[in-house]
DNA sequence: TCCCAAAATGTAAACGTTTAGATTTTCCAT
DNA sequence: ATGGAAAATCTAAACGTTTACATTTTGGGA
């Protein structure tokens, strides 16, 4: 018994040409009841396995889908990726993961491996949103479903959530608690994610008229040390905020720590809302307000998008889904200090 | 121009042959230089990418390891997930991870499917340690790495982490502060880390001439609900255990959850130990004691003895690493409340 | 019994590579 | 100029499928 027996060692076992053998692996029927029952004992017998390659190769298709996020230790994408898992095994599609680091150099890398590898489709959170290093996808016609951020560069189908929405929202509870002095943690402005949110804070100032403060507006990078040192940042200030907001999960986790370290006192000294639930949240002492993601319906309703697009093409108009964000109020901000 | 150019084109282009286009897309030298450069300019010029679909079906080899997890929202997975893809990179090998919901049905779905796509190796942690469902797997002589849990069918690499060890210092500490109703919650029994985490507890309390008391004994499935049900369980006793050690992460936040439903007080009423380090242990008061593994290493050994593996084949003998799991103590046990 | 459509099966040509082995070209020592 | 080894290139046969088309078998009505 020489290794993997294929398609041919089967036909000859059951005495049939491959044609056949090849009808009865892909259920395609037109074949004898007996002739198919003798066909599975071989293969059974053999333990024969289809190779996919050669299948692929005349096909041109894998039913498989590349999924490429910035940061798999981000508790944000796993979560995605299980919704997307979830739908795709439905449509007995396979799922590739890869993680970018954040770097659009690596980005480049995988998407021409998956390129390589026939993957139908690519579901993507971009570590460059403007989207230069993603040329040979659009080129080769492979479906692209941007989530989370966008694609400047060519008309993707997108999952985006409402982030302008999301923080909008956090902001006015904290200006409605009697919150003027209210510090926004940036994320980098050239994601939409980072930008949005950071759009939401000012418009919510603007429409409840009060002052924007430069000095409130702190750059981060949506790490979690980036969050540590930022809040440092703002206790420095001579006129500290007594409110924060915090642009993502790992940030906001960071500035806990800090306020920690500083004895900075949450929901008291300085009340808190974060984008994006995490798993502290509800452990703190008051526990912490957010604005919680739907990520396991952003992983489905992604893949579905995608999966529309594959069988369908370029018949589909751009289809933008906006998921809404929800605002979740727990202890960290109810305590705002009244300035009046 | 129809659709993707292949290696023909490339060659029409260039006007040479096949196989010196081969030759120059796969680094073998021996290509004069000017014709290399003239390939070179008519794959600029396709926006070639090489089919790797066809390359396997001549190669018999994928650059592709397949990792299978029970689990992609315990967050103990995505790091060692990182570690795996970190080193793979390194070796130009890809990564497909599946996750299999625990259960052995969907994970013999993905073994098959891995198979069929011709994967050099798997990373595993098996939804069913006794492994009859992964006899394809090693039939097809793939080589297999056994992270977490071993599979008991047949030899495998094994990456584990020293439980009986990690469990056995937790509650030795737990002892050494004065306890001696000392409650554990376990996981399934039919898991190497569930059964071996409960041998340290009793090695413990035997080494230690602790009375053994079935009732501070309680299951749980490793799953958070399950923490916080059986919290509540050990709460109702009529004499209430004085610590309790958790034999994992997502149970440790259930059992936080239902110690502050519960207005069981952390540090005084009951002390407490974790197996595995988690979020929120820092932002607890008081903060949570672990037991604390190298994810990342974890995953990078596993990697490399998979690679190994797939060089060597069966020339190596069988490994196993045991990594040592490190006791990090913070506040939740200090306060031991002696009983003498 | 014969005919013929329907059902079952077979034949052979792709698909896009890699690679042994054959052939041609280059170029240097004579 | 010439022979011949080394370098460069080419030819053609795989690899394991799918599938259009051709061929054979089956079985029921006449």
């Amino acid at each position: 018994m020489p290794s993997k027996p294929n398609i041919q060692d089967v036909a000859k076992l059951a005495n049939v040409s491959i044609a056949t053998v090849s009808r009865v692996i892909n259920n395609q029927g037109g074949v004898h009841r007996a002739t198919e029952e003798r066909i599975q004992k071989a293969i059974d017998e053999l333990g024969y396995i289809r190779n996919a390659a050669a299948r692929t190769i005349k096909r041109k298709e894998t039913n498989t889908i590349g999924v490429i996020v910035p940061d798999i230790k981000n508790p944000f994408f796993p979560l995605v990726m299980a919704g997307i898992e979830q739908r795709a095994r439905e449509k007995h599609y396979f799922t590739m993961l890869s993680s970018t680091n954040e770097s659009p150099i690596i980005e480049e890398k995988i998407v021409k491996n998956f390129i390589e590898r026939g993957v139908d489709g690519v579901i993507i959170t971009t570590a460059n949103e403007n989207g230069d290093h993603l040329k040979l996808l659009h080129d080769q016609k492979i479906p692209i479903v941007a989530v989370d951020r966008n694609i400047k560069r060519f008309e993707v189908d997108t999952v985006l959530v409402d982030n302008v929405k999301g923080s909008y929202q956090a902001v006015q509870h904290l200006i409605l608690q009697g919150h003027e002095k209210i510090a926004i943690i940036c994320g980098p402005q050239n994601t939409t994610p980072g930008h949005e949110r950071f759009l939401g804070y000012k418009k919510a100032l603007e429409n409840y008229n009060i002052l924007f403060d430069e000095r409130y507006v702190i750059q981060g990078d949506f790490g979690e040390q980036s969050g540590y040192q930022v809040t440092h940042e703002l206790y420095s200030l001579e006129d500290k905020p007594t409110a924060i907001f915090s642009s993502n999960n790992l940030m906001s986790i960071g500035c806990m720590k800090a306020l920690n370290d500083l004895n900075w006192e949450l929901g008291t000294e300085v009340s808190f809302i974060g984008f994006d639930d995490i798993d502290i949240a509800t452990f703190l002492k008051p526990k912490l307000s957010v604005v919680s993601r739907p990520m396991n319906a952003i992983g489905e309703v992604a893949f579905q998008l995608l999966y529309d697009r594959i069988c369908f093409k370029e018949s589909l108009q751009k289809r933008e889904y906006l998921l809404s964000p929800e605002l979740i109020i727990r202890g960290s901000c109810r305590l705002g200090k009244k300035t009046f």
